[in-house]
DNA sequence: CAGTGGTCTAGACCACAAG
DNA sequence: TTGTGGTCTAGACCACTGG
């Protein structure tokens, strides 16, 4: 007990939420009894519940105190690698091919999505990622010139739409969906698998200051899988 | 610029990597310094800092100093609710039937992946979760006796497996695995959809201090997804 | 209103790793 | 070796919110 660091504050804690000493539910005890139980500053103790808390493990209110979670969210935490360093990263060569780019009228539900007017052009962008010369993403993006500043000077020949927009416009959020589909003809043919089969879509929203930017639908061939720990 | 706070701070250092003020990659100015500029303690500063790094933005490295990332990754945080909360929150009427609860010998590449013995008989489950009396999630989870300790007393009825599990046994983290499959003829059966519907699989697998729990197989209808934001 | 967490400060020492 | 981030402390004031 000679050295208490806010890790060794965590661990304790931890162990008594998971031997039930604290049960859920409970109220634990306030910042300044802990200081005074371990023997340590409070801003120490106050590191340690508050990463626990950011864990889903305990939750905090002013006045009302710290209780364990009643329900132990399970958090983890989902990396979104640029799809070439990603493909690099298992080892393989990474290439892409522009399939086709061209400036239209989007259908209107997604003018709705981008939040343009019905008659605003919009850049739409489908590219095949490969890894090893074979199909690994299937790629439809849609671009706001508006927002996606510099896009008509942009080349995409030597990095692909998302790693320009990475490194060119200054993204400030967006919103992530992941679920399943049926490879329709041409996303079977682009990624040379049979119609039908099973696909992970992730359909992804991204937001600047000036708006939104782009939205696009990655289109994974098995046995692409997305893996995280918590 | 009279009170600074850190998140004032992790604001405009914000601003500074958006605007290129400091470029990718490039090195910032040390805790010190920065604290200096901005008349603040230098834990402020270093806090503003450290967050920033745990999204991604920043690489902090002793003696090396802190650098903007190359390549901002994107990191996501993705919930895991117990289904019967996520059914609830829809405002949907939460069910679930066990459809096989049984105890065998599990499959040899099951074994490896739960580190049993090849002789190890372990507890299979399959069930299906229910929204508003429409099937939702098939489950096919794998059970292992010596590590979930008490699993033999453990009625399934009121709650679900996975929901016993959080409230009793004390998990310490695993592995998740999303991806895409066509359902098989007895997963569309149970959810009610056309053979070869593309589920959205979840592969998880949760560890306590006694080993491997469990590993399930959570295959989720149309239109499920993941959803989260960034 | 009062108690709890949230945050800032100023100073100190330490741990790691680059040169 | 030495500079950088990592952390702890003791004290202070503040912000929110429950009772």
């Amino acid at each position: 007990m000679s050295q208490q660091t806010y890790r060794d504050i965590k661990d304790e804690v931890l162990r008594r939420i998971r031997a039930r000493e604290w049960g859920p539910g409970e109220l634990i005890p306030g910042e300044t009894d802990l200081a005074a139980e371990f023997g340590c500053a409070r801003a120490t103790i106050s590191r340690a519940l508050r990463e626990l808390a950011a864990d889903g493990l305990l939750e905090r209110r002013r006045k009302a105190g710290t209780r364990v979670s009643l329900t132990p969210v399970r958090r983890a935490t989902l990396d979104i690698p640029i799809t070439r360093l990603e493909v690099e990263a298992t080892g393989a060569r990474y290439d892409h091919r522009i399939l086709e780019r061209q400036r239209r009228l989007p259908p209107a539900h997604l003018a709705v999505r981008m939040q343009t007017a019905p008659d605003q052009e919009l850049v739409q962008l489908k590219s095949l990622h490969l890894a090893d010369g074979r199909p690994y993403l299937f790629e439809d993006r849609w671009l706001n010139p508006a927002t996606a500043t510099g896009l008509s000077e942009a080349r995409f020949d030597g990095q692909s739409a998302n790693e320009w927009l990475v490194r060119n416009i200054p993204v400030s959020g967006g919103e992530i969906s992941i679920h399943a589909a049926n490879a329709t003809p041409s996303e079977a043919a682009a990624l040379d698998v049979a119609d039908g089969t099973a696909l992970l879509v992730v359909d992804r929203l991204t937001r600047s200051d000036l708006g939104i930017v782009t939205i696009v639908r990655l289109a994974y061939a098995p046995p692409y899988a997305i893996r995280t720990t918590i």
